[in-house]
DNA sequence: TTGAAAGCGCTAACAA
DNA sequence: TTGTTAGCGCTTTCAA
């Protein structure tokens, strides 16, 4: 009934067997008789009771926890990833801490230093690339870095090349001839990888860097404008929420003057207006997959893999044909 | 260095002192002596010692834990609350630990209930009012509520009746006559303080309920510009920015034939076209306030405050003058 | 001001 | 299949 102060020596009480029983019951329950078994279950039922965590790590060794460091709560994407790495934790008996470092990438590492005796892995989702010490840092515990890759670490990463490729497809498809693909932070691997896909493409401006979120994206159109470009690959939904009333604040209107991809999908690419044609990512996959790297290296099958997870292209309301036949920067289309 | 196996023990023999010293140290260093205290801090930091919190728990009963439970993290409203009480508890030492309880408001209390013995207390933002078991629920653990009151229990609220009268007379100012404010469901403490304010206020129609969401606010649209008002007042932002859109799809067009008022100012307030006006709620101030009267709690001063915080509006582009001067409610355009 | 000793609630060998 | 016996790392009386 009332279910706090219940431990584990009163349910064996109740049940009258020994707690070692007990115990077994929670943890290996294969070992335990089937009558024995109904009986402790029934108990604990009867009792409410929880076990005790801080005990249960102590004598254990394990936390039966997992931290997750993101750099920014409020950020939709750390947000769903987040939650789909709670849900599989509430699923498998886990419990998981939170670790929001506040977008101060100095601290980071401190921050799961100091969480690094409570759990027992981390999901780090941070896009910056310094690897650095993270081995050191994360103590002996295992790891599983969220869009970012680095060797010997197991990682689960969005494809970079086909965000790009899917997005500059569409705007070619489109008829666009002038498009530009807006870069991202330097210490950002996402952005490095994408840099990468953008040198490979022929008849695409590379822009920036410029800082993906919504400021960053009004402050560009101009720029944009001016270097008459008539489709624009930004680096993330914010930024390219920014272009589009950055072009509007210019006078200009997107589609028409300017057709604007995203990448993400956020809630607010589909709330917007005009909608916005994105790039969707995974987010709840991302978190999924990373959750189950995690567990399967808890489990001691150390398998230092690393996944790419496939995006799509969600086609909305942000892109259209362009204004007129566009003569391309290079090659007409 | 290392940092990690290391132990209040090894502390205790690098600065040669007894373990319990140690321990003192770091709880009530002003019952030890300067310049042991200085040696074992010392100690500390050459060795990279870190406490064990199961060991502290399990011997002191203090989980340095605070439990925080949310419908949903992804939810901006929430997730600036979250961050910031994440923010003070990196502060004082704290840790957070999140129960996103996935919208599910059956499982909230058993989600407690499982949260109760790794935490300290609670801070509890959930909307649904079924204030019922709740303190049994958090065992006898410290409670704290965001968003709704309940008696005997401290709680942190926005002051609701501001909200709705803020807006309605934003509206009435800019010469609406024939206002609508949308009511919220039924079981949200927040809907129901709504309801005492419009009832209270003439020349104002209900309607709803309606869910708090953007598809919902889509749905509402249409009867809202058959209903013939001029201004309407969202529930919160995600209904309003669905109402936008809604009234748009229908061939309207926001704020020519309807001014929309928001409710909150989730970024996405700020970011979408047109600029959603909307009464800002101070959600940094909600998750702060409420994590210092939960460490009031906690620290036994017992004073079942109940805080009430103001809103501020903040005027954007969805809002304008009437089509023309309206006859009030009744009387259709 | 510091040391000694007794657990906190649970798990995990090891027996039986 | 179940009981016994030690601790896990720390805090906290109680002494000194």
């Amino acid at each position: 009934m009332s279910g706090d102060g219940v431990k584990l020596a009163d349910v064996a009480r109740e049940a009258g067997v020994h707690p070692s029983t007990v115990s077994r019951v929670l943890s290996r329950p294969e070992l335990i008789g089937e009558p024995t078994r109904v009986a402790v279950r029934a108990a604990i039922d009867r009792l409410g009771y929880v076990p005790n965590r801080a005990a249960r790590q102590l004598a254990g060794g394990r936390t039966g926890t997992i931290g997750v460091l993101v750099p920014d709560i409020t950020n939709p994407y750390f947000a769903r990833i987040v939650r789909s790495v709670q849900r599989r934790c509430g699923a498998s008996g886990r419990t998981m801490l939170l670790g929001d470092t506040d977008r101060r990438h100095d601290v980071e590492q401190s921050s799961a230093r100091a969480l690094a005796p409570s759990v027992d892995g981390f999901i780090v989702c941070t896009p910056i690339a310094t690897t650095a010490s993270w081995r050191e840092i994360a103590g002996a515990k295992p790891l599983v870095f969220v869009n970012r890759r680095a060797a010997g670490v197991p990682s689960v990463v969005v494809d970079q090349t086909a965000i790009v490729e899917l997005a500059v497809e569409h705007l070619r498809e489109l008829g666009h001839g002038a498009i530009a693909v807006v870069r991202g932070p330097n210490d950002y691997w996402s952005a490095r990888q994408r840099d990468r896909v953008i040198r490979s493409l022929d008849g695409v401006t590379a822009v920036g860097p410029v800082h993906p979120d919504y400021e960053a994206g009004v402050g560009l159109a101009a720029e944009l404008l001016d270097v008459g470009v008539t489709g624009v690959v930004a680096f993330n939904d914010q930024q390219a929420l920014g272009i589009v009333a950055g072009v509007r604040a210019a006078g200009g209107s997107v589609p028409a003057d300017l057709s604007v991809v995203g990448s993400d999908d956020i809630d607010a690419a589909a709330m917007s207006s005009p909608t916005l044609t994105t790039v969707a990512a995974p987010m709840q996959q991302l978190g999924e997959t990373a959750f189950a790297a995690l567990e399967r290296l808890l489990d001691g099958r150390h398998e230092p893999a690393s996944t790419t997870l496939p995006v799509t292209l969600s086609i909305r309301e942000s892109t259209a044909r362009p204004p007129r036949p566009t003569a391309v920067k290079g090659t007409p289309t």
